[in-house]
DNA sequence: GAACTGTTACTCGGATAGTTATTGTCCGAGTTGATTAGG
DNA sequence: CCTAATCAACTCGGACAATAACTATCCGAGTAACAGTTC
């Protein structure tokens, strides 16, 4: 029971991509700069949330990320799935048929411990379907009274943000 | 995000001892061959759960395993936790605050994404809580119709179960 | 001066090593039961 | 025949390798911007 250490490094890029303004993208290289993690490692994650179906790649010079869909639409599930895996986390081998004595033929019956764990993961899904990366930006607003934590990311986004008129 | 396959093994260990007759114990390498298990790899989890105070190690001859405390009070939550840890799957290593331009003091502002895991993670831990084992052996019980589970499982307990006389 | 073309530099993408956690295995300490000698 | 000490075997307990996953990295394919050239 342990998610891997690009799962935060994904949630933060996409919370700090929801906020540049439409159109824009952000290099890889910036993601990683201004989260102070390795470039090629965060590519990965990039990557499979790209494939995903979650983020759009831009090619060439100004290229980068960009969001495919809106804050709204994406949820911290979409992201968990795409970086770890769509495969449950607990998988049940049935070692129940194995062993000196195994069942002749019982198909028909679930293994009850199985269907426990993953009504279980379920409820975590649903936990997670719950929120959405625009969500999370509203809770942060809240929080951020001073409005430091904005600032500070306008101020990152302002040297590195790719105004590029490809789209829109 | 993958839980070890030793969960699986030890879930069905504490179901099979919860079927054994009040001060019986069974030894760790009759429930590895049970499941068809690595017998030092299944007394790894047993430790563990033994140190947890789920279960009771009897040393020496005729000795084993037997449950701590009556399986309305054992949950699958108590099992997972023992083997895998306490710590919770999602750890926040604060990389907001890393990167070339870290807050210069922001303690109280507590990391959005952090909190929204951390509930989804409470959520499947409270319905982990909420199956105990004396629940899967009441569904087994409901799926196994003809009492071909049952039969299995109390034929195998007449050549391995310790009827001990140290407890009760 | 404007448009076209070639170059160039920057981006993502996938294939490749290093490190850590998980899986699997082994041998030693402790304890109980049986055995055996003595009363 | 009963009792007690001795022996032995079986158990759990923790320390030791092998494997797989995660982390980190490098180089190649592709693309858009830029500069130079030509009309």
């Amino acid at each position: 029971m342990k998610l891997g250490d690009g799962v935060e490094q994904a949630i933060h890029s996409v919370t700090m991509l929801s906020c540049l303004q439409p159109g824009s993208t952000l290099s890889a290289a910036a993601l990683a700069e201004f989260h102070g993690v390795s470039t090629s490692y965060l590519l990965k994650h990039l990557q499979a949330m790209s494939g995903a179906g979650l983020l759009e790649a831009v090619s060439g010079p100004k290229g980068g990320y960009r969001l495919a869909r809106a804050p709204e639409k994406i949820t911290l599930l979409d992201i968990v799935l795409a970086v770890e895996g769509p495969e449950p986390a607990f998988r049940c081998n049935e070692i129940r048929l194995r062993g000196p004595n195994p069942y002749t033929c019982k198909p028909a019956a679930p293994c009850t411990i199985n269907v426990a764990m993953l009504r279980a993961e379920q409820a975590y899904r649903a936990e997670l379907r719950r929120v959405t990366v625009a969500g999370i930006i509203a809770d942060l607003k809240t929080i951020d009274g001073d409005g430091a934590i904005a600032a500070r990311t306008n101020g990152f986004l302002a040297l590195h943000e790719r105004k590029s008129g490809t789209a829109a």
